[in-house]
DNA sequence: GTAAGACTTGATCAATCATTCAAGTAGCTC
DNA sequence: GAGCTACTTGAATGATTGATCAAGTCTTAC
């Protein structure tokens, strides 16, 4: 298949855009300059416009590891320190473009109010595996963290933070903001790792087993 | 001015159908239809499209107070219930709704990706008057939170919390994503509360003054 | 070499978009 | 009632939209 060429480079060039302007304001005829390609080629490929986004959330999704995550973790093996690590990625893209772009799937998740059924379950998706290494970030920190707590719900509510966040840097034009809320959620983690001992966990650097107290 | 029954139907209008289509995906054939106003008299009004937008932000701003904080805040009177109150009407906006529609506000800030000065400005106002509201809650809580605890930055979190999960509720079309961050939000203010008197606050019911200590 | 399939070309389409404008009506002042 | 302003009417405009399609080129297989 030599027209792969064709077909990433519209997918590549439709998640640039897309990421830039909203899917709403990129034009078809935008998508096809930017990427050099008639409009007979984009319609060979994809039904119509909307596949066209389709194809670059599932680009998104598949590209999440080896896109995102194994770059912002190069180096970094504290799990606890993997998410701020992760959002220190997404400052980043804030403070490279004054604040203008942040979160992409975010971006796209507000944008569609019809009830397109295909590019909400896409978009589900893409979130879905985010907060799922969030997830597994929050299993390997073990007993650092209380027992009792949920740590899905608290891997979602990473995901929440980051992409209020990005909102309002975005909104204000100030990294600012987006610092804010990751201190917050920070604080929040650290009193989350103080109480852990506390609740349970008995031993940290001692050997010897000790009977819990009632 | 008789005719502000037009311009304020206009406004009105304009707020519902931005609300649950989003400002571009609006027409102004759509507000002109369900306002069953012509074309004529709304630019007559309205210079164009976006100057309607940033009336329809402005009703928002100052409509902060009568149309959503007392009513959110009726017979709630502990100023940090009155935070969760808030949060509850957003929840019941989602839930009515089947999460299709949650803040309107964050909606259209996350669809404008231009650099349109004045409508960023207002959406920014809005998000400040709102900001501003927690902040007196969490200034009115007095020594129930930590002293040197950063009120400002927490109300911009609280913000933050909120928008997020409702994002992820609407994504996974599922209350349960934005209980799942008010919650983790409450478990915060629990650790903040529970935090407060071991730092500093020594006496909460006694009046006589006493020196600070340095 | 030729037939078939994969892909490209670019003019063209109808629909929709925000906006304009000349003509009209209503209410007010003098 | 004349004149003025405020507002309304609704057809028309030109630009842009997503999508179509017949004709063409290229590659591969036999």
């Amino acid at each position: 298949m030599q027209s792969a060429d064709t077909r990433t480079r519209l997918i590549v060039t439709a998640m640039q855009l897309f990421w830039e302007k909203g899917y709403g304001s990129t034009s078809v005829a935008d998508v096809l300059q930017a990427a050099r390609v008639n409009s007979g080629s984009l319609y060979h490929f994809f039904p119509g416009k909307q596949d066209l986004l389709l194809a670059v959330l599932d680009m998104y999704h598949g590209g999440l590891r080896t896109m995102l995550l194994e770059p912002a973790w190069r180096g970094v093996t504290d799990p606890i320190e993997r998410i701020f690590a992760l959002l220190a990625r997404y400052r980043r893209s804030l403070a490279d473009t004054d604040c203008f772009y942040g979160c992409p799937i975010g971006s796209l998740a507000l944008e569609l109010h019809e009830p397109d059924q295909p590019v909400r379950e896409r978009l589900a998706a893409n979130f879905a595996a985010w907060t799922d290494a969030i997830h597994q970030c929050l299993k390997d920190a073990g007993s650092r963290l209380p027992r009792d707590l949920d740590r899905r719900e608290l891997a979602a509510f990473v995901l929440t933070a980051m992409e209020g966040g990005v909102m309002q840097a975005r909104t204000f034009r100030d990294i600012g903001s987006f610092d804010g809320a990751v201190r917050q959620l920070r604080a929040y983690f650290e009193t989350l790792l103080r109480e852990a001992p506390a609740r349970r966990a008995p031993r940290a650097r001692t050997v010897h087993k000790k009977k819990e107290r009632p």
